[in-house]
RNA sequence: GGCCCCGUCGUCUAGUCAGGUCUAGGACACCAGGUUUUCAUCCUGGUAACGCGGGUUCGAAUCCCGCCGGGGUCACCA
């Protein structure tokens, strides 16, 4: 197989799904390493879930990622349509499907059929009634003919008629799955709208497109036998396939979008007292989704909600794990993992699994994608994320903190000037496994001097106890900070050092009183960092007034 | 419920296709020590798994069968 194609077609109803980034991630990293191309698609032939909006935030997050595709939707410097196979959206595509459809209509291989939907749920119900699964197949004494002439007229949908054998779809990962045919119904391949059904659309796509490897998750699995069968009848050549396991939350159900909803709805009913305008939503719309599961809530409305509440949502959608403060490297690295492993060995017997995109791409094949579904392990992520920050130059982290920030977090970047952000950097690496928590080392710089409290034991630990008492220390050093300058992080640490030589001092005796005065607490990054983004003024005015509240 | 897929530490997995070198290896998490001016980082060590039952075989995590368990799917959504 040389030069193949792959493609990913997100419906566009909401950010990408972790889950669908995968899917488009070894899409790329298949077609990327074995010379190929990668096609995006839109399938939005659902018009009442379809926005463009959504169509746009998808485009964004597999930028971000850093996935790249050869055909689609241009954006950045990705896409365009040199092979000129496009357009990338279904919506536009209609020409194409309406061809296909004739020629299985004259084929009579396709067929209309006038049943309302009140209707199916009635046949339905009653083969349900006889603990049967409902197959709609075609009517013994249908009449091709008539049926046709009185759809020039009528409202109908084109069913395809299932050829009468087993299908059997030959899968990379899962080997060769038989679906009988008594389990394949004649399926909707046009919708009453006139628009094609996704799977209708997804063949003449892939087939029109030139994608020779269908790489898509494993609940795709049942509908692929259709699909073969629609290829078969189309005199279309049947692509390789490969079905990819599912991923799940930890608790073993699935992942889903509406998960997000689901934490907030239950701190809402917590709460009690949260109303619609808390939420900034209409009455009913918030009684809506208070009642009903499936009813979600904007995202932009979802957010601030659960912030206000201290509710921390699950990360689903590619944009939350953005959000969330973890780097797309660690991302990608992660869910690389899911499912695919390289088994390669690095020294010590230890398993390969850290690597970059370029890895995934030249060593990525079917051969070892695992079967089973796996579970979305936060923590291990949040490792993967943690080892990157710990590694990155400090000018280079306080670069993407920044921007990270500058998008997620206002009043950090209002707090913080570049420069302090540069500085803080070391201090933070360490001590933060994602950009949302590196507020947490430094939340001394978020309180205001008036309102600090003083942690009872550690006063009692570092302030009264020893001979000279910590808080007699921190009186007689003071004077000494004032004379530092410049307040770099640098020359306090020489100057602390000094200081304590000289006085004959354990550096603790010193340090654990300065970091009660300045945070309260006993805890805080290296003492240079910590003073040095107060400030002399600040810090000097934090002691003096810890000191002073010590003696009353 | 029908059909389909899956089943190694708590989690992700190596090992399974070509049965022995597996008293089952690694990673994350967890626990215990150590380094450090606190916290964190870092270093060292530890706990922990072949779902169950039958076969086949000198020998099974690896092959076969059954059971149990988990999941997917049954739309004019994708």
């Amino acid at each position: 197989m040389t030069n193949p194609i792959t493609r990913f077609a997100p419906s566009p109803t909401g950010h990408l799904h972790i889950g669908g980034a995968r899917t488009a991630l070894f899409c790329a990293a298949y077609a990327h390493g074995h010379a190929g191309r990668f096609v995006l698609r839109i399938e939005d032939t659902d018009q009442k879930r379809s926005s463009e909006a959504a169509a746009r935030g998808i485009l964004e997050d597999l930028a971000w990622l850093g996935i790249t595709w050869d055909d689609g939707p241009a954006f950045d410097s990705c896409g365009g349509d040199s092979r000129s196979v496009g357009p990338y959206y279904q919506s536009e595509r209609l020409s194409f499907y309406n061809e296909a459809f004739q020629k299985l209509l004259d084929a009579g291989l396709a067929y209309p059929c006038f049943e309302t939907t009140e209707e199916l749920a009635e046949m339905r119900q009653s083969a349900e009634a006889n603990k049967q699964t409902f197959i709609y197949r075609q009517r013994a004494d249908y009449d091709h003919a008539s049926a046709l002439k009185r759809a020039e007229s009528e409202e109908h949908v084109l069913r395809f008629k299932m050829p009468a054998q087993a299908v059997t779809v030959k899968d990379e990962i899962l080997g060769e799955v038989v679906f009988p045919y008594e389990e394949l119904d004649d399926l909707v391949i046009r919708k009453r709208d006139g628009f094609p059904t996704y799977h209708f659309a997804v063949v003449v796509d892939d087939q029109a497109m030139g994608v020779t490897h269908v790489i898509r998750g494993q609940e795709h699995l049942n509908n692929t036998p259709r699909h073969v069968a629609l290829m078969g009848a189309l005199g279309y050549p049947v692509p390789v396939f490969a079905h990819l396991p599912l991923i799940f939350n930890p608790d073993g159900s699935k992942m889903s979008k509406r998960d997000k909803d689901k934490a907030v709805r239950a701190a809402v009913k917590a709460a009690g007292d949260v109303t619609a305008q808390d939420a900034g939503v209409d009455e009913g719309v918030f009684a809506k989704w208070q009642k009903d599961k499936t009813v979600q809530l904007p995202q932009d409305k979802l957010v601030p909600l659960a912030e206000r509440l201290n509710v921390e949502l699950p990360e689903i959608e590619v944009e939350d794990f953005r959000r969330s403060g973890y780097l797309p490297e660690a991302v990608v690295n992660y869910i690389a993992l899911l499912g695919w492993n390289p088994g390669e060995k690095v020294e010590g017997g230890k398993d390969l699994e850290r690597f970059d995109r370029a890895y995934l791409d030249s060593k990525f094949d079917f051969g070892r994608v695992g079967k089973a579904a796996s579970k979305f392990d936060r923590e291990k992520l949040r490792a993967f994320n943690f080892d990157l920050i710990k590694s990155m130059e400090p000018g280079a982290f306080a670069k993407i903190w920044r921007a990270w920030a500058e998008r997620y977090d206002k009043a950090l970047v209002q707090r913080l000037s570049a420069e302090d952000m540069h500085m803080l950097a070391p201090a933070v690496q360490p001590r933060a496994a994602t950009l949302s928590e590196s507020r947490q080392p430094i939340a001394y710089l978020f309180v205001d001097a008036g309102t600090i409290e003083y942690d009872e034991k550690a006063v009692a630990k570092f302030m009264h106890k020893g001979e000279p008492a910590g808080a007699d220390v921190l009186r007689e050093f003071a004077p000494r900070l004032a004379e530092v300058e410049p307040f770099t992080p640098e020359a306090i640490e020489a100057r602390l050092a000094d200081y304590c030589e000289h006085e004959g001092l354990k550096m603790g005796s010193l340090a654990q009183p300065i970091r009660i005065a300045l945070t309260g607490a006993a805890v805080s990054p290296p003492l240079g960092v910590t003073l040095a983004s107060l400030g002399k003024e600040e810090s000097l005015r934090r002691i003096e007034r810890c000191l002073a509240a010590l003696t009353v």
